[in-house]
DNA sequence: ACCTGGATGTCAGCCGCTGTCATCACTAGA
DNA sequence: TCTAGTGATGACAGCGGCTGACATCCAGGT
């Protein structure tokens, strides 16, 4: 006899992103989550901080990968070189077979605000976090937070992109094109500035 | 005789700063802020639509601006000097005097993740907005995203640098700055790209 | 004098979230 | 084998954010 299923944090997340996709977010208790895996609300809320988090844990994945593209790239790489490597380990995270379930779990978010604010704010933890590592790179500011930013700006585009009704092409090479698309921009760009 | 004193908003505002800034955010409640004025919580809560919303609301107007300077950049210009246009209007919104109030205003939010999440959510809805003048403007996909984004992202910087204790520099000259570090950054990266 | 409308007050109630303490299987050590 | 943990869970009380519904109150127009 066990004394409580394993696995309690993941069946929780299964539940209710179901939830979340057929009553949508705020129409699902916290409660009934736990219910739906045999748990009380305040297990619920040992494993996840708040009811939002419940669709965010396991980002931190997406983190260690983007911090070892940084590692990874070559020791002479200009900074948006480096990001580019990096973006290039991330492609590896979500292959094509990810692509259904990223897009349910999109589908709920972008129908409510206050999981668009979370995704956010993880986008933001993880630009931090690539900064932190451009800087110990030798990268000095405000290179290091433009570079980290412009990355995972690339990233998220790509990733809408990606996940976009009748797009085939490859996370990595949607990324690949949206990041040339930067690089164009810049070069277009009025280089001496007068701003006062 | 007055029916009620004028200005709601405004003074539930001032209050809301001065009593997060003393007690801390968590631990000031809206019934606390709403009282402060004379008010009740239920009066609170129909000028704001949350309790964070009261440190937000007025950034429309900095969105405003930012669109008058995209709508007034030359009809010519590339998308990122369009953003470089309307990064000079937004400048001028943050005189020098200002600096104090934002500074208080936003050691409260350093304080409080929830708020710096609110942050956030108001700096995307801004960047998504500077995009749609853009696209209106002819820009395309992704550039107008990338292009807004990255606008938005040297503000934040920029902002942030502004408030430090003993930066003299005014907002535009930074922001002068940032930008230009953002176009070095691009001209130093590898232009060719073989992504697959 | 009457009516209308907009801002406010009052009250009840749900839900997110937390602190506290008990429970219950299992485990390591005596 | 007994026993003292140990860690995940349950049970319960309670606060604060937030909302819906309804009453009130007072200016301004008719």
């Amino acid at each position: 006899m066990v004394r409580w299923q394993p696995g309690a944090p993941e069946r929780l997340q299964k539940a209710a992103l179901e939830l979340f996709a057929t009553r949508g977010f705020e129409q699902t208790t916290a409660a009934e989550i736990a219910q739906a895996v045999g748990l009380t609300e305040r297990t619920f809320f040992r494993h996840f901080s708040d009811k939002r988090e419940v669709l965010f844990q396991g980002q931190e994945l997406l983190a260690q990968t983007f911090l070892e593209g940084v590692a990874t790239a070559p020791p002479g790489a200009s900074p948006l070189d480096v990001v580019a490597h990096a973006l290039r380990s991330v492609s590896a995270f979500f292959p094509d077979e990810r692509r259904s379930h990223s897009r349910l779990r999109q589908s709920v978010i972008d129908r409510n605000p206050a999981l668009q604010e979370r995704e956010r704010h993880k986008l933001t933890t993880l630009a931090t976090t690539v900064a932190d590592a451009l800087r110990t790179r030798g990268v000095g500011e405000p290179a290091a937070t433009l570079a980290a930013e412009s990355g995972v700006t690339v990233f998220g585009i790509s990733f809408i992109q990606w996940l976009r009704e009748g797009e085939e092409r490859s996370l990595a090479s949607i990324i690949g094109e949206v990041f040339d698309e930067l690089l164009k921009l810049a070069g277009n760009a009025t280089v001496g500035r007068e701003v006062r």
